[in-house]
DNA sequence: AAGCAAATTTAAGCTACATTTAAGGTAACG
DNA sequence: CGTTACCTTAAATGTAGCTTAAATTTGCTT
C-alpha cells in the first residue's frame, strides 16, 4: 500500500510518517500543495492524505484539480478547522473522508483502512494464474509442490504482476510504484528481483513465466506446455 | 482486558482508573465526548464505560456514531441522571448496560465482568495448538513436559498469538492492543518479549513456533518435524 | 514505611537477512 | 560482429530483529 502524505508541518508529517511506515504503507511525504498535486497526478497510490493548510496551493485546490484531472485516488483530509463548512467543502470537491486534528493515530488508521478497504474489498485475498497462487496476507507463493515467503520486494513484483497477467509491466512502473520516485535506486534492482522470483517459480514448478520485452518491460504468462 | 473510560469529572476518572487498574483491567482514560469518539473507533477495547454529560459530544451520540461505524464494543453508561428516559435511550441506541451514579465499585466491577461475560463465553478458557496449551484464567502455559506461570504481558502476546494461529500479527497491532496508543514504551518491547516467549516455548518442548516476517510482525505456527 | 520480589522496560551489542551494488556473462538486434 | 539490454551471482551494506543484562517500576509483605 502506498499513501502520499501532503503535510507542511515538519514534525507533524515525521511523526505521521513513521506511524504510517510501521503499518506497513510505503510512504511518500510533500510539504507543500504544488508538490502534492504534481506527486497526486501519479496514479500510484492507493491513498492521499492531504492537509487543508499549505503554503503554494491550497488542499481544496489540490483535490479539486486532481479530480479535474481525473485522478480517483482515495483522499483523506486533514484539517486544523473544526468548522463544518470546510468540512463540507472537501467532501463536495470529492474527498473520502475529513478528519479534524488533533486525532488519534487510531482513528487515522482505522479512516485510512476505511478508505481504501473498498478498492480492496473487490481484490481477493489469494492470487491465482496457472498452478501458481500468491497469498496477500501471508506472503507466500505457493503451487502444489510447495510453498515459499516472498521477501518485501519481490512480493510487490509479483503482486503486480500477478494483478495484470498478460499484461506488459514497464520497468518504470515497477522503479515508481515499489521505490517511489526519490528512490535512488538503479534500475537493476528491478532485474536483479526479476531473476530471484523467476528462481523461485523454477523451484516451485510453476506453470507461468516472466517473459522480457526488451527496452520496455515484463509480461507474467501462464505457460501452456 | 483493556477497557475506555470516558468520564470528565477528573477525580472521578482518576479514582474510577486506579480502582480498574488494580483490578487488572488497562484502562485509557478520556475526559470529552470526541475523544470517547476517537478512541472508541478502535477496536482493541474489551469494553467501553461512557459518561453521559461530557464536553464536546454527548454520551449517547458518542455511543450513536459509534454503531453507526460498526464499532460492536461493548458499552456501559454511566449516568447521573437517574431518570428512566434516558437509560431506554441509551439501551436503544445500543448501550449493553448502564448504572446510576452513585454506585458502588463492587457493582461496577460486577457489571463490567457481566458486560464483557458474553464476549469471554465463546471463547474457550483453554487455548491449545499443536501440543501446546494456555489456560487464559491460570495465565499457564504447558505441554506435556510441564508447565510455566506467564507475566501479564507474556500472557497477552501469545494469546493474540494462539487466537490467530497461522496468521499474521503486526508489532503495531501487539503495541495498540497491549499496551495502548499513548504509550510511550519503545517497539523494543515487543522483541524482548518474542524472545521471552520463544525461550519458553523451547523450555516446554512446544511443537510451535513463533515466525517473524521481518517490517512486518509474527506469525504462530505449527512446526511439523 | 521499608524492603523485597516480580514484572516490565531500557539499553547495547550482536546476528541475520533483505536490499543494493557491482561486475562479468549472455542473448537479441542492428 | 559489435552494441545494448538484460541476466545472474556474489559481495557489500544497512537495518530489523534477537538476546542479555542492568535499570526501573510495581506490588506485596512485614
Amino acid at each position: 500500500m502506498r499513501l502520499l502524505l501532503a503535510e507542511d508541518e515538519r514534525e507533524l508529517s515525521k511523526a505521521l510518517c513513521a506511524i504510517l511506515k510501521h503499518n506497513n504503507y510505503s510512504v511518500d511525504a510533500v510539504y507543500d500543495g504544488q508538490d502534492a498535486l504534481d506527486y497526486g497526478m501519479d496514479e500510484n497510490y492507493d491513498g492521499i492524505i492531504l492537509d487543508l493548510m499549505m503554503p503554494k496551493m491550497n488542499g481544496l485546490d489540490v483535490l479539486e484539480k486532481l479530480r479535474k484531472a481525473g485522478v480517483s485516488t482515495p483522499v483523506l483530509i486533514l484539517t486544523a478547522k473544526a468548522e463544518t463548512e470546510d468540512k463540507i467543502l472537501g467532501l463536495d470537491k470529492g474527498a473520502d473522508d475529513y478528519l479534524t486534528k488533533p486525532f488519534s493515530t487510531g482513528e487515522l488508521l482505522a479512516r485510512i483502512r476505511a478508505m481504501t478497504r473498498r478498492k480492496s474489498e473487490f481484490t481477493p485475498n489469494l492470487l491465482t494464474l496457472g498452478n501458481l497462487s500468491l497469498n496477500r496476507e501471508t506472503f507466500e507463493l505457493s503451487t502444489d509442490q510447495g510453498s515459499i515467503r516472498l521477501g518485501n520486494k519481490e512480493f510487490q513484483m509479483i503482486e503486480m504482476l500477478m494483478d495484470n497477467p498478460g499484461r506488459l509491466i514497464s520497468t518504470e512502473q515497477f522503479m515508481e510504484r515499489i521505490w517511489g520516485y526519490e528512490t535512488e535506486a538503479e534500475i537493476n534492482v528491478v532485474w536483479v528481483y526479476i531473476s530471484y522470483i523467476r528462481k523461485k517459480l523454477a523451484t516451485l514448478g510453476a506453470n507461468v513465466e516472466i517473459k522480457a520485452t526488451r527496452g520496455v518491460g515484463y509480461t507474467l504468462e501462464e505457460v501452456k506446455c
